[in-house]
DNA sequence: GTCTATAAATCGATAGAC
DNA sequence: GTCTATCGATTTATAGAC
């Protein structure tokens, strides 16, 4: 697992795998199916865990802006949690049919973060400084982006990701 | 080019891209010296273009909050300008010698980025709501997913992003 | 459950005719 | 410059002994 996240899933070849779990090939595929098997599963529990978010009551009940607030924060938990299942996920390309599965699943939680910021837009309860669709856009790409570098151990980080996103990454000062 | 950006660049085989170019593999190695050659002019092209912003008067002079500005913006243009390269040069995930070199060059990159929030903040012309790491990590992620979604013909994206940077992604209205 | 051996396909790259 | 043909290595995956 590890392996896909820092080679690359297509550059990552089973053998890397095997070798990686301490046996041979062989015995490797006496434990799971197949590459894209790995690449399936890795891919659901990713995308299990960020739709379980929207499930939640805190996501569902209240103003646009307060639910949108809980949603960010848990994405970032969730990212923190299951941090190689998220990375995997972010950097697919559509190449097989687990792929395209996963991108269209992708696409279907970015709309509901982009509807729920056109919400809040209308509801006037946060300002339009960029196209509401833009936003949206933006704060996906800003939280995706903490795969790239996060560790272990950051506990605060979600609540620093949400002042960010609400409050400005650089605000002016005074 | 764009085959290395659809389906990434390990999994985009030398005859994928010459069925793509009209001639067969052989004659397209006729034209480039090797796949790993392919790569690394369009990773240079990409870096020189990011490299050529922080050489720029604009970005060299002045407050650093009028420099990150500057920077910011001009980021955003030369991911317009060249997209398929800064593309494909924020997927690297350093398997090859030419990978490693990019990484390493987008590194230094990002600290340039980095230092000149830190001026900024203790300049005292930035809130330092987040550790200024923290905002410099959120702010290159944020410009970096723009590759993820960016289609030409948005004039407006660079003043766009500036203003959800500096002003917030989500202000709070009123 | 682990191994050796190997199949069948594809990979990056080259030889050499035209 | 383009082609057919092919090399040698590597790929995913399987067969079958222990």
């Amino acid at each position: 697992m590890g392996e896909f996240i820092t080679r690359g899933y297509d550059a990552t070849s089973m053998e890397d795998l095997s070798r990686a779990a301490g046996i041979t090939k062989s015995s490797f595929y006496h434990h799971f199916a197949g590459k894209d098997a790995l690449l399936r599963a890795a891919l659901e529990r990713a995308l299990d865990g960020l739709f379980a978010i929207l499930d939640e009551p805190a996501a569902t009940t209240g103003s646009p802006l307060a639910r949108l607030r809980y949603i960010v924060r848990g994405q970032v938990t969730v990212l923190q949690h299951d941090l190689p299942y998220v990375t995997l996920l972010l950097r697919v390309r559509g190449n097989t049919e687990s792929e395209r599965w996963a991108l269209e699943r992708r696409r279907a939680f970015d709309a509901q973060i982009a509807s729920l910021v056109l919400a809040a837009v209308e509801a006037g309860e946060i300002r339009a400084g960029v196209e509401p669709a833009l936003a949206a856009r933006l704060l996906s790409g800003l939280v995706n982006s903490i795969v790239e570098w996060y560790r272990p151990g950051r506990t605060e980080l979600p609540d620093d990701v949400v002042r960010a996103v609400f409050d400005g990454i650089l605000p002016a000062a005074g």
